[in-house]
DNA sequence: CTGGACTCTGGACCGGACTCCAGGGCGAAA
DNA sequence: TTTCGCCCTGGAGTCCGGTCCAGAGTCCAG
């Protein structure tokens, strides 16, 4: 399989799953004497995989971490839940920051209403 | 007012102050023939303004814009708003994807509890 | 006058996850 | 055989808001 199909079939650009290679997400491919990659469908499947663990909010590194540790086998749901752990705390904490900064919109835009506007009235 | 006391004055690094003079947040400071610069009270200000603006959630640039049309004048509360309203919505959509993300991590741990784990059971 | 603190410039670097490029080689259809 | 589309490499560029650097010049207290 050449990169092209490996990349629409997993819906990925071309560049990506190069990209991919090289940080480890994926092994090595084989190559053909031309110096072509071949892949076999597996790489779909863990292309897919990959981006699935991204949609849930792994970096790059965690899903590289995480595949490696599947690999390695052993793993259990126990032994790999702290990763989703992680995750969510993390998300929560950007949330908590967000929920910060749009208070602070909010407030800003309620002042606006009342007449003292800290904004669009700055002095300076 | 040397670079160093206005930065100190207003809470950030010397660089900072620099890097906003060269992005259009400060104008050009005045030169000393030393070739230093040489600052007014007005720059300290102008610095807290602008991370207060980025506090609220403001980009650079819109900073910029939004510290340009207040000097240009004519600027009220209704005709700044919108810069508000932007940003509020663009928490909105940030927040969003994060509760998807999180939600996503939930029901994951959720099915690794109740045995039926998509994550560290991954097959390949 | 000297030493140490400050300032100048332009440019590189950070993280994150790609994306794009030039300048080639390979494979197959017409 | 030509042509076209795909593939190769490695290195640079993107966005964002700074941070850090070397190597040079300046300021001021003692």
């Amino acid at each position: 399989m050449k990169i092209g199909q490996v990349a629409s079939e997993a819906g990925v650009s071309v560049d990506t799953v190069r990209f991919y290679e090289r940080r480890g997400v994926l092994p090595a491919a084989e190559r053909r004497p031309s110096g072509y990659r071949d892949f076999d469908a597996a790489a779909v499947e863990r292309i897919r995989l990959a981006k699935s663990l991204q949609g849930l909010g792994l970096t790059l590194d965690e899903v590289v971490d995480a595949l490696a540790a599947h690999d390695a086998g052993g793993t259990t749901c126990e032994s790999e839940r702290w990763r989703l752990e992680a995750v969510v705390d993390r998300i929560d904490a950007k949330m908590a920051e967000l929920a910060r900064a749009r208070h602070a919109a909010v407030a800003s835009l309620a002042d606006c209403r009342a007449g003292r506007c800290r904004f669009a009235g700055m002095r300076t």
